[in-house]
DNA sequence: ATGGTAGCCGAGCTA
């Protein structure tokens, strides 16, 4: 089972794009994030032309959540739990069915700058309710995919420029410490249980070039349970994508189980 | 240090 993670920046002015995308890499589920639009306004059947069960959690111009499977969907969940005052449209669960079911979880997680305002409050404690939600989770002791856009850079090799990035809530070290903290529960960073390497990007800013000179960060990432990991085979990282017309400022995530 | 780009929506915010 391949599961895939996209922040596709407006999934309707990019809906061919996307819908290529697709085609040619077929994931068996994928989670959007900045789907930029309503429930109303989501593509739903030309996604569904191509196969897929939709579940939307969409929100007016801003964040945006949706998650694409082959197989149906159970126990679909629309928003974080912890803070009913919250109406960002940042989170979707659901449990994808099959043989050995899988319980995907598709996140758009604050960006949270600039650091001095209430953005990065609302960051962090955001990520202590994911945390909790979490915990929650892993109690079912079953196969769980945590998978998003974190806005986090884990360790100075997963930014090109990493001194650029020093005081950006996406590397300050409580953001660094919640990512790790998610860890410390028991769930596994896909990308480095199979690679670990330094330069594996997932967002290029549209801004000064940043693709052309490769100024590139990893913040698109995949948590895993432990009964998830242990199926890891591979992690696949679609950098072209960042070079197509028209792209997104991130590139798809692909997690392979043996499922 | 600044400005650089993109999307939504039609000015300014978010990233």
């Amino acid at each position: 089972m391949r599961i895939a993670t996209w922040n596709v920046n407006s999934v309707n002015a990019r809906l061919e794009t996307v819908l290529g995308w697709f085609e040619r890499a077929s994931p068996d589920v994928a989670v959007l994030q900045e789907i930029k639009c309503v429930d109303e306004k989501f593509p739903t059947e030309a996604f569904e032309r191509l196969g897929y069960n939709v579940a939307v959690h969409g929100q007016k111009t801003y964040n945006g959540v949706a998650m694409l499977s082959k197989a149906p969907l159970e126990d679909v969940r629309r928003g974080l739990p912890g803070d009913e005052t919250d109406e960002q449209a940042r989170y979707i669960e659901a449990v994808v069915s099959g043989e050995t079911p899988v319980r995907v979880v598709g996140i758009y997680l604050p960006n949270g700058n600039p650091v001095e305002t209430e953005k990065f409050a609302y960051k962090l404690a955001w990520m202590e309710r994911l945390n909790r939600r979490a915990r929650e989770l892993l109690r079912y002791e079953e196969p769980l995919v945590i998978a998003g856009d974190y806005n986090v850079i884990p360790r100075p090799e997963d930014a090109e420029k990493p001194d650029a990035w020093l005081g950006d809530a996406l590397f300050r070290p409580e953001s660094r410490g919640a990512y790790r903290a998610l860890q410390n529960l028991g769930l596994t960073d896909a990308f480095m249980a199979v690679d670990g390497g330094p330069g594996a990007y997932t967002f290029w800013d549209y801004q000064a070039g940043a693709w052309q000179r490769n100024n590139g960060i990893r913040i698109d990432h995949a948590l895993l349970s432990p009964q998830a990991a242990d199926r890891l085979v591979r992690v696949d990282i679609d950098r072209e994508q960042r070079g197509e017309e028209k792209p997104s400022d991130h590139v798809p995530v692909v997690v392979e189980l043996a499922l």
